[in-house]
DNA sequence: GCTTCATGTTTACAAACGTAATCGCTGCAC
DNA sequence: GTGCAGCGATTACGTTTGTAAACATGAAGC
């Protein structure tokens, strides 16, 4: 164990993810302040804890940072699909042992998807197999 | 917030659920040193370890023990499926909005699913239609 | 030029986690 | 009855996480 070096696609916490979904959200280079603004209501949190937030998430390379005057505009460096598509694998891995068709299973079985999702789903899956 | 009392789904951690799938793979009671004996293997932990993670899971009233001599039985009060459930369930919420059709859509489009996948998924919705 | 404000950096600190050693008790073999 | 082996309980300890205050620095106003 123990990463190594460079490109370990370091962990992110559930609060730093709140962060990333305001960064994604704003479509483009945002200060703190900026991702204050749109996360600090809901989580009630103080800039400060922005602000540590932001800076675990660029030590763990999850966003990059461009000056802009004296202050940082965060970007992130992951796309939100890829994110996405990673916790999902996790997941998958873990629960399912890598099937991701089990989770499917699994959803539609305990009813976690309604009439109107499968109907949604099954449009979906003939677009892609057509 | 501040969860009040005794019916709180306390999350189980990583270590925790590698504990839980030993237990629920070895079907019925096991003792500390049959969970020792079925997970210190792959993941080289020392039988202490074993008996923390399953006090633990005690206190987080995951698992319930059962006097056997002078020795614990360890049974999940949970059932797999209903970890696997609300652990799905946290994931669709966290990231699709709480829409588990979303979750399909994606991964249907990252290809995290196969052909036989999809005709896997088609069949079953079938029958859950029907 | 000095004060103030905005902003990143450093430090803090409690709770949770991962991993484990040690303690205390109780049967069982001699 | 005495020592040892097995077991749960207690204690430990470094790291990560959540949450934030304190500090340093530079720009901007007066």
């Amino acid at each position: 164990m123990a990463r190594k070096s460079e490109d370990s696609p370091e962990r992110i916490t559930d609060a730093e993810h709140a962060i990333m979904e305001a960064l994604w959200d704003h479509d483009g280079a945002a200060s703190a302040q900026d991702i204050f603004d749109s996360v600090g209501a809901q989580r009630a949190w103080s800039l400060a804890t922005v602000k540590t937030l932001l800076s675990r998430l660029v030590t763990k390379q999850a966003i990059a940072t461009q000056p802009d005057g004296r202050r940082f505009l965060y970007t992130p460096t992951i796309a939100r699909s890829e994110y996405v598509g990673g916790e999902s694998r996790r997941l998958v891995d873990k629960l399912f042992g890598g099937r991701a068709a089990s989770l499917v299973a699994h959803l539609a079985e305990s009813e976690a998807l309604s009439v109107d999702d499968l109907s949604e789903i099954e449009q979906l899956l003939k677009e892609l197999k057509q």
